[in-house]
DNA sequence: ATGATATTTCGACTATTATGGAAACATGGA
DNA sequence: TCCATGTTTCCATAATAGTCGAAATATCAT
């Protein structure tokens, strides 16, 4: 990962197929999903699947773990953290502005990635 | 606005023009700033400037007012808490994951745009 | 009216991104 | 070794997005 600025996240996932990659997998868990259930579930075809797990990995969104022969990918939530907390700040000046997420708890739930910390 | 949803909005943002546009217009606060004055600071010629002026508008993230000859843009911070809050809720699946944004006032600090709500 | 200024629209062009079949590259199992 | 499976890379193509000069539109001032 090679510190990629908040636009560069943006873009990643200003496109339905991330995004829904990007959900699954936080819907998944530090477990993560294997890239071919990933692309059974949402319908796409092996490149193009490709394709879009190689930009969020490109930008720190999500990281791949080879497993035998298969990737099971899983969400970098550390980037995701960074990038709210850029719009937040950007949004509000340094005042919250997050009526809607009023769950607040400064806990550092740190989820590890499935064999992450090598 | 017709309610976009949460891709088209990072979309929107994932452009460095564009995200620098929004923020100066967070940063300018609800006064708003008027178009050739973003032009002028982001050095964006009248044409480029315009068609992402348009883009913002369109997702319903920023909103022009005419002002004589001259058109004031103002954020829409309602609908950046929006997208805050789906992605808050999609990083984490409910719990926090926000370490770094410890401010968590559920203040209804509304802004207003400058003429809103006629 | 005429001219100056602010902004958008038009239009042509360039650049970037997305798509997906087919081939290549692992890897594991018989 | 040979085959099946998972994933990526390659490649060509299609689609979308971005750029910006110039013309059009709008508004104010004189």
């Amino acid at each position: 990962m090679e510190t990629p600025n908040a636009a560069e996240l943006l873009a990643a996932l200003g496109h339905e197929s991330r995004l829904s990659v990007f959900r699954l997998l936080v819907e998944a868990g530090p477990e993560g999903i294997v890239a071919s259930a990933i692309g059974d579930r949402l319908g796409l075809p092996p490149a193009t699947l490709s394709f879009h797990l190689a930009h969020l990995s490109r930008v720190g969104l999500i990281r791949g773990q080879k497993e035998s022969r298969f990737i099971r990918y899983c969400a970098e939530y550390a980037t995701m953290d960074e990038l709210i907390a850029y719009l937040t700040r950007n949004c509000c000046q340094g005042a919250s502005c997050l009526p809607k997420t009023a769950t607040c708890d400064t806990i550092a739930k740190r989820r590890q990635c499935a064999g992450e910390g090598a």
